[in-house]
DNA sequence: GTCTATATAATGATAGAC
DNA sequence: GTCTATCATTATATAGAC
């Protein structure tokens, strides 16, 4: 309904957001995305500078959706969650597209993104660690980022993760219900178990003593 | 030493192979190319045909060099033994780069190279499964393309993550450290605790009658 | 704001001498 | 095998009319 009668400037920059995120920066062309518009390549010239400053529109437009709360999901790295929000606002398709896009392809502003999204994990982790249902941790910063690197990271490989779990895409059902599986698996019982454990447990204490990471009841 | 007297063909494709994982493959063209490669450019379409063609060939030798056996560690997702590989075989490093671009830019060949990576990992989860290291599951396949997913993941992200762990790369000590840290854990004894870890149990259970996956001995 | 027409530069690739 | 010189194509960006 909203995409409809919008003006030349956000269709033109609508049209970048998504065949940047489909062939990438250098092979989408400004008559590409002119035409895609439905409009000449002058007039995204006019209204953006140069390929550079379309380019910079698109992180703006994404970055500002990232900073609304109610796209927090965006950046949490929870395959069902995006997976629902995805699906009940189709509009953020695009944007999405466009962040994998922009963390790949290293642009001046993925940092700012990549960063925004660990902030997010690390205060979803923190809730989750004052509730009881998230182990404590000595460096809840560095848990952040490879959480976040973790989620993000396999979202970047989701051809490939999901061509291996019997699909295309992880939104999909079966690739998404057997990658739901394994990560709750990983996440309730880990993946070592056995002696290996617990050689791992003493080379953790002997590096930070004081603290326990028992798995159950100790002291 | 065997990198001074190399032939023209081969120290084009080397140079290619850096210039493509440094700049992307349509920002590093082939004069670029030719110039770090002490050459013209005509030379470099006489040996390889064209710009396709040196791409392909680069292709070929990191296919090459990932089938050896001794570059499994290339693929394994284990970022001590990738670390400690690559100082010892500088040589690798390279087509290591190359590795991390061929996957994010999706050629004709990522797909065959990450189906390696995925039986690679596979292979080494059987055999900690048989020794009694690794937990048992129930989708042999889709944990290793999650973990190899994982692990090539948090690669492609090297530099965001590292940037948290208070470093550039997460090759460097002090990053190297603090992932080992939490991947351990994570590794040990998951993410989730409490109630949260029971309801998943339970969850799976449903999903999977006949197969247990206690934190300790329930039959 | 929007267009047509065009300038300018860079790219992949070729021709042909040595 | 290797070069110099050059072509044809395509890219971004500009000029100026409407």
């Amino acid at each position: 309904m909203s995409s409809v009668d919008l003006t030349a400037r956000a269709r033109i920059r609508d049209a970048a957001l998504a065949a940047f995120a489909e062939l990438g920066f250098a092979r989408a062309t400004m008559r590409v995305i002119a035409d895609r518009a439905g409009v000449s390549p002058a007039l995204v010239v006019h209204h953006f500078g140069s390929k550079d400053g379309l380019r910079a529109a698109c992180d703006d437009h994404l970055m500002t959706f990232i900073r609304t709360e109610k796209s927090q999901v965006f950046t949490t790295g929870s395959l069902p969650q995006l997976s629902a929000y995805l699906e009940a606002h189709p509009q953020a398709r695009p944007l999405y597209a466009y962040l994998l896009l922009v963390v790949t392809e290293g642009g001046p502003r993925a940092a700012e993104m990549f960063d925004r999204m660990v902030d997010d994990v690390e205060g979803l982790l923190a809730v989750g660690e004052a509730a009881g249902t998230i182990r404590p941790t000595d460096d809840p910063r560095a848990r952040a980022a490879l959480q976040a690197g973790i989620g993000l990271g396999l979202l970047l490989l989701d051809r490939h993760v999901a061509r291996h779990l019997g699909g295309t895409s992880l939104f999909e059902q079966g690739p998404a219900d057997r990658y739901a599986d394994h990560m709750l698996q990983l996440y309730t019982h880990g993946l070592i178990t056995g002696p290996l454990a617990d050689e791992a447990d003493r080379q953790h204490v002997s590096r930070h003593p004081g603290t326990s990471t028992p798995s159950k009841g100790e002291q």
